[in-house]
RNA sequence: GGGAGUGUAGCUCAAUCGGUUAGAGCAGUGGACUCAUAAUCCAUUGGUUGGGGGUUCAAGUCCCUCCACUCCCA
């Protein structure tokens, strides 16, 4: 077998915010490919770096009243942390805010000059002016201006679901001061990346650099159309590397963050005497991206096109993943399922996560399940069970003593265990670890069925037969190391573990085909515990206490009220007594509730306000409400709303209720006692 | 609104180019064993492959349509 050449990264970490769960899908996946192939004996190196450029650090290091430096360096510190309590092991952690990275930069934006790529435009930005800074879209929130719906986004309306320029919102606010922004002109630069049309349908149609349906994807949804030129400047203030021909201006935070791969390699080069050239130039050279499907365009639409401007390696292949759920619902910071990687590690074993990954990382884009009970079940049955059992049933027979000098009659067992070597390892390299998995514990099981025939423990009670026992327990050792051997990748510290108890070091996966014999056996010790629900059900608890303090912290009072609500739709001007009484509300009850089946947001409602009086009300609550939940119940509803004609029928007032839209729809109620036909004063 | 995906047993997932009676693990049930961290082994229940229609000798797989969910829209 040839020695491969490998460069392998994953995304970058944005130094905005700490490790969770989430991340760790990516970074472990990619850390077991990286280990597969070291072990496989190629030439394998792993590089990462934080990404520490753009407004989002600007802004937070200003409200901690610190540096950005300061900021980015702690982060950088706890980021490092995390990772190797995980076990994922980088060649080098650079960052992006280094010189390597910045010269860099430097040297690609001159290749894109030269190659008359760029070009200058004026744009409109909304600019705030008691930050001092212009406001990205999502720190932009107002009006929609198609159809009036408060509190939308800088770019698009989540109501109606309208795209527009942040300029075109009525009544914008800025989210990081309050202030209403205003509209300045700057000068951008962009890369006109049409140009590069030709080159991007042949890279990303052809060969094999990623996987089909995100080059379906790409050709449906980008290159169908001439592509968009790309913004990729930022004028002062902007934390990050200010352009060299263009005083005033800085790189966006998405041009210099993948050249920081190459940073990091650099860094890595000069550490260990190797050729900068050879990694990023020599096309011998394979270059894996591992990345998450939210950030699928910028590397493999201007990320490929950088580097073919640039004259460096192509990708060849950029893997990408879904994103993790905890219990098929996105994770929550109030249900206590937003995990960090250092809340995680306080109360479980990060090998149980990287085996429970492993389990369920296919080669695809599929979004990835995180269930609690699964994991427990998974890791008592797979590892404890099976796995590290036939070790626990067979070593103690034999510890303090050797294997057999010749490897005893198993019945092929080990053979055919060996035999799966090819198909183990290319279920690696194609990523799908499920599938790796699946093999590995059908033959855990074989080695368990062998031990339960053979009865060590009964031949042990016979003087005449410790030779047999000695031979069974060599026959269960081997094919366990076996197993560990395969494993490796996944949970390298079973494999350490398993060096200490076999003495015998575990190198290469070529391991598998050889039995070990008369080497000498320690004294076994427990090699991994299992996992209580209780384990798991502190680790969440845990997660919700810290997100309730973080709001609490972030709010400054005991209440944990934040200042986004009051932000999100700033206060009306005044109104008199006289303004406000013109507005007849009402204790209403709900009587009938039903579904507005060809209506995305409305549920119609019958409101009683006693006496046979009633109002028939489209509320636009259906993604909160279930109609059963709601009849009965006491609201409060505007009673002399001039009636409005829609679509589904008539309606006759509104109810009351506050909240964003959608599924943030919260009903007012009285309090009890209240009965309906009372006014609301 | 446009685009890309997903939907298979109670749960998590397989099923090669369209090809035998749709398979595993976990959970469940019955039994065996008692070396092992209540671990292991044997047997076994469980399916209208989201709904409807079509193409075909043959459809989980291909086509149309509807439903639900996920992500992306510079």
């Amino acid at each position: 077998m040839t020695q491969r050449r490998i460069l392998v990264t994953s995304a970058l970490p944005y130094a905005n915010g700490h490790i969770h769960i989430g991340h760790l899908v990516e970074y472990i996946q990619t850390d077991i490919w990286v280990r597969f192939q070291k072990l496989r004996g190629n030439q394998c190196v792993y590089l990462c770096a934080d990404d520490t450029h753009g407004t989002a650090i600007m802004i937070r290091a200003r409200k901690e009243g610190r540096s950005e430096e300061a900021l980015i360096a702690e982060m950088r510190d706890a980021h490092i942390r995390d990772f190797s309590e995980f076990d994922i092991e980088f060649d080098n952690y650079g960052s992006t805010n280094s010189d390597e990275n910045r010269e860099l930069c430097a040297q690609f934006w001159k290749s894109i000059r030269d190659a008359g790529l760029v070009k200058e435009k004026e744009i409109e930005q909304l600019f705030d002016p008691e930050e001092g800074t212009f406001l990205a879209d999502r720190f932009v929130r107002g009006t929609c201006p198609k159809c009036g719906a408060a509190d939308q986004p800088g770019d698009n309306c989540s109501k109606c679901a309208a795209t527009y320029s942040p300029a075109d919102l009525k009544d914008p606010k800025s989210t990081l001061s309050g202030a209403t922004p205003e509209i300045r002109t700057a000068t951008h630069l962009f890369i006109e990346l049409e140009q590069l049309h030709e080159f991007l349908d042949e890279w990303t149609q052809s060969g094999d650099h990623l996987q089909a349906e995100v080059a379906n994807y790409l050709k449906g949804h980008f290159l169908g159309d001439p592509l968009r030129d790309w913004d990729i400047s930022r004028p002062a203030p902007y934390f990050g590397f200010e352009i060299p021909d263009s005083p005033g201006n800085f790189w966006y935070v998405w041009f210099d963050a993948p050249i920081g791969y190459m940073a990091s390699t650099k860094q890595w080069c000069d550490a260990n005497g190797e050729d900068f050239d050879k990694w990023w130039r020599d096309e011998e050279t394979e270059i894996h991206h591992f990345i998450g499907k939210d950030i699928t365009y910028f590397h493999t639409l201007f990320w490929p096109g950088m580097l073919k401007s640039a004259g460096f390696n192509l990708p060849t292949k950029v893997h990408i993943h879904g994103f993790l759920t905890v219990g098929g619902e996105k994770m929550s910071k109030s249900q206590g399922t937003f995990v960090m990687a250092s809340t995680y590690r306080n109360h479980l074993n990060p090998a149980w996560l990287r085996y429970y990954y492993a389990a369920k990382l296919g080669s695809r884009l599929d979004d990835l399940d995180l269930n609690l009970e699964e994991l427990v079940a998974k890791v008592n049955s797979d590892l404890v069970g099976k796995l590290v059992n036939i070790a626990s049933r067979s070593a103690k027979f034999v510890g303090g003593q050797s294997l057999a000098d010749s490897y005893p009659e198993d019945g092929g067992l080990f053979e055919a265990a060996a035999a799966k070597a090819d198909d183990i390892a290319a279920a690696y390299e194609r990523c799908d670890y499920s599938g790796a998995m699946r093999e590995i514990m059908a033959l855990a099981d074989a080695a368990n069925r062998y031990v339960e025939e053979a009865q060590p423990w009964t031949l042990k009670k016979d003087p005449e037969k410790q030779g047999e026992v000695q031979a069974v327990c060599s026959v269960a050792l081997n094919l366990f190391r076996q197993l560990v051997v395969y494993l490796s990748p996944v949970l390298p510290r079973l494999a350490e573990q398993t060096v200490e108890l076999l003495n015998v070091p575990i190198e290469k996966w070529d391991d598998v085909k050889t039995p070990l014999i008369g080497t000498p056996v320690s004294k076994f010790q427990h090699m991994m515990k299992r996992v209580t629900e209780e384990q798991v059900t502190a680790m969440i608890e845990e997660s919700k206490a810290e997100n309730e303090a973080a709001e609490s912290e972030a709010a400054g009072d005991q209440w944990n009220d934040g200042p986004e609500a009051l932000a999100a739709e700033p206060m009306s001007e005044e109104c008199t007594i006289d303004d406000f009484v013109k507005v007849d509300l009402r204790v209403a009850r709900i009587v009938s509730a039903s579904d507005v089946p060809e209506a995305d947001k409305l549920l119609a409602l019958t409101l009683s306000l006693g006496g046979g009086e009633t109002r028939n009300v489209f509320a636009g609550i259906k993604a909160a409400y279930k109609p059963e939940d709601l009849i009965g119940r006491l609201v409060v509803c505007v009673a002399n709303l001039k009636p409005r004609k829609m679509r589904f029928g008539t309606s006759e007032g509104m109810v009351c209720a506050s909240g964003s839209g959608g599924e943030e729809v919260f009903l007012l109620s009285p309090d009890e006692g209240a009965v309906p036909g009372q006014r609301v004063h």
